[in-house]
Formats: C-alpha cells, sequence, structure tokens
DNA sequence: CTCCCATGTATAAAAAACTTGACATCACGA
DNA sequence: TCGTGATGTCAAGTTTTTTATACATGGGAG
C-alpha cells in the first residue's frame, strides 16, 4: 500500500511560513483530514490534482512553487 | 466510481499542437493506459499529480498550461 | 507535575484513480 | 467493399489515495 511517491513538496516550509499554520488548519482550509496532509507532506505518496490545487490556493501560489517533480522518471 | 471533476485541461489541443499526437500515443509516453487518457481529457476525474506532471512534460509546459482549476470550489 | 496541543503511527475500510479486455463507430485509403 | 487507425463506451478488477478511529510522544503553559 506504500508508494514512495516521486514528488516533494514544500508544505513544511509553506505552512511556517503563513504564520505557523497547523497541519490541522491546513487540513481543514483544504477540505481534508489531518492524516492526509501528514501523508502528502512526508511524500508517503502523492496528492490528487484537485488536492494539490487547493493546498497552492491557500498559500497563494503556484503549484509549481508546492510540489516537485524530479527530471528523470524512475 | 464516476466523479465529474473540476479540473479542467487542455491535452485536446495540446496533442493536436504536437503534430497530432494520438491518445495512444500520449498514453504510451506517460506510461498509462489510452482509457485513463480519454478519460482524463473527458475531465470524468482528474489525474494524480505525478500523471499531470509527465503530461505536462511531454508537452514540455507548465502544469498550469495543462490543467486548470476554477476560482471557487463548490 | 499535569493538561493541552501539534505531530506522528497504525489499522481497516471507503472512495477515487487506473488497468484490462472487449466491442462500437466513424473516417480514410487501398 | 474491406480493412485499419483513432476515438469512445462498458464492465470488472487492482492499486492508490483518502477517511475514520484510536493511540503515542514531546514541548510548553499553568
Amino acid at each position: 500500500m506504500a508508494k514512495p511517491t516521486k514528488v516533494t513538496n514544500s508544505i513544511r516550509a509553506l505552512r511556517f511560513a503563513h504564520g505557523e499554520m497547523t497541519q490541522a488548519e491546513l487540513a481543514d482550509r483544504i477540505g481534508v483530514t489531518r492524516q492526509t496532509v501528514i501523508a502528502i507532506e512526508q511524500g508517503r505518496y502523492s496528492p490528487s490534482l484537485e488536492m494539490a490545487f487547493q493546498i497552492a490556493r491557500v498559500f497563494t501560489v503556484p503549484l509549481d512553487d508546492v510540489f516537485q517533480y524530479p527530471d528523470t522518471e524512475e
């Protein structure tokens, strides 16, 4: 069930840059559970596009500012 | 199983802009099945972030050039 | 010390994404 | 006309993502 995703993210940094926003609050803002935020922040799997968009929107930054995809695939 | 996604995309246009690339070829390039390309192109559901990145990469455009997310969420 | 709060872990189960294979249609060329 | 390629649909099945609960830990405040 575990899929170490290739996509990395800057969510933790963005949270802190936005007034020490907690995982719970972020989860609440994007309408998902805290578990999901934790899993994504830790890169346990990559989120759906929709969630990615919502996260970027909370921080008012472009998608590529939140998520990074490595050049070469595996 | 059907989830009318809010995310829209410009895949079809991008395919044509790139030498009339067929759905089958695009699917092949991003490593998914033709069915998946069709479903996404039609907006039946939103792809995973990874797939979104791969699609953007095929067309060498930024993510936001391929997918659009409406301002207000439901 | 004791009580929260933020973070994290674990599990099971639901939901969404993706696959496989089979089949239908339409346009186009041989 | 026949065949082939591109697009699309349907249904069933697998995998990944997300939820829901419950519990553990460490730090800070009172």
